[in-house]
DNA sequence: GTTCGCACCTGAGCGC
DNA sequence: TGCGCTCAGGTGCGAA
């Protein structure tokens, strides 16, 4: 599943492809890909054809590509979210595509860029930028909070803002709004870390126990970048088509029944908004509150 | 205003 | 072999 480490991967393998390239045909082969571009495919293939991709950039788990048009002026962004299964792959014109291609496009120097997804959670849209914080972003993703490894980051600021919330620990972490790029994965090895159980209320943890998480998500991320991302199958793989391998580090997500690293009691799963948590039920002590609120 | 639950979507894996 | 069920989870929207 991309989080913001794998995405960073796939951001670094579209610049050595892409930077400096001109679209000369793009396809739309999937309406759904493109749900958020609510002009409509015809419109999105206007604006994109013909124009050269300047640099490509990042927050959290999303991603945008600058585009200039022919006089040079970078104005318009072509955002990509990769969803849960949102591949970018760089190949030849010649290559087969694959089941799940969603968007083709052909590049000026006889590559082909796709855009492969099996779920369909992700997607593209095309958009001018907006001011937000002496920083030009698209303007959908102005709401989205910096991320942990953004050099901007301001920890304290991101902490008084957990301290102000009344939720579950974990739920904020997910909340892309407080800070981005932490997914399911990431944020149960950040909890197992940290030692602190995901239901726990942001409001009761302190101030050092909450630096401390946040913490140990940089670090996760930072490790996991390292390697090439977290792969479990082939839902994800970089522009290569290549898998990361920050799998086999992994302490918590995925370790049901399996015994913990620090003390040996068996990983625990729960549901929890809708997808699964795993932690170790002995270092990461549940809290007394009821589950549900 | 804040928090929460759920729909969206597809395919692998499993039990019967 | 085939069917039906469960599970995976990022985002955004409506409900509480």
């Amino acid at each position: 599943m991309p989080e913001l480490p794998e995405v960073e991967v796939v951001r670094r393998g579209l610049t050595t492809h892409l930077v400096g390239r001109t679209i000369e045909r793009i396809e739309v082969l999937h309406p759904r890909a493109i749900r958020r571009h609510i002009a409509g495919p015809a419109d999105l293939i206007g604006a994109l054809t013909g124009v050269r991709i300047e640099r490509i950039e990042r927050r959290g788990k999303f991603m945008w590509l600058c585009a200039a048009d022919r006089t040079g002026r970078a104005d318009t962004a072509v955002v990509v979210h990769l969803g849960m299964s949102g591949q970018m792959l760089v190949k030849t014109r010649d290559a087969q595509l694959h089941k799940h291609t969603r968007i083709v496009v052909d590049l000026d120097d006889g590559n082909r860029l796709c855009f492969v997804d099996q779920r369909t959670f992700g997607g593209w849209m095309v958009e001018p930028f907006v001011v937000v914080d002496g920083e030009l972003l698209p303007a959908s993703v102005a709401h989205i909070a910096r991320d942990a490894l953004d050099p901007r980051f301001d920890i304290e600021a991101v902490i008084t803002k957990l301290r102000h919330k009344h939720t579950k620990v974990k739920r904020a972490l997910l909340d892309q709004t407080v800070l981005s790029g932490v997914g399911n994965i990431y944020a149960d090895e950040a909890l197992w870390r940290a030692r602190i159980h995901g239901r726990r209320l942001t409001d009761r943890l302190t101030r050092t126990a909450l630096r401390e998480l946040i913490g140990h998500a940089q670090d996760v991320m930072r490790s996991a970048l390292a390697v090439g991302g977290t792969s479990f199958d082939a839902l994800y793989v970089n522009v290569n088509g290549e898998s990361g391998y920050f799998d086999r580090s992994l302490a918590a997500y995925g370790q049901r029944d399996r015994p913990c690293h620090r003390c040996g009691a068996a990983i625990a799963r729960e549901a929890f908004m809708n997808r699964s948590s795993f932690y170790c039920p002995v270092c990461q002590p549940a809290p007394r509150s009821p589950r549900r609120r």
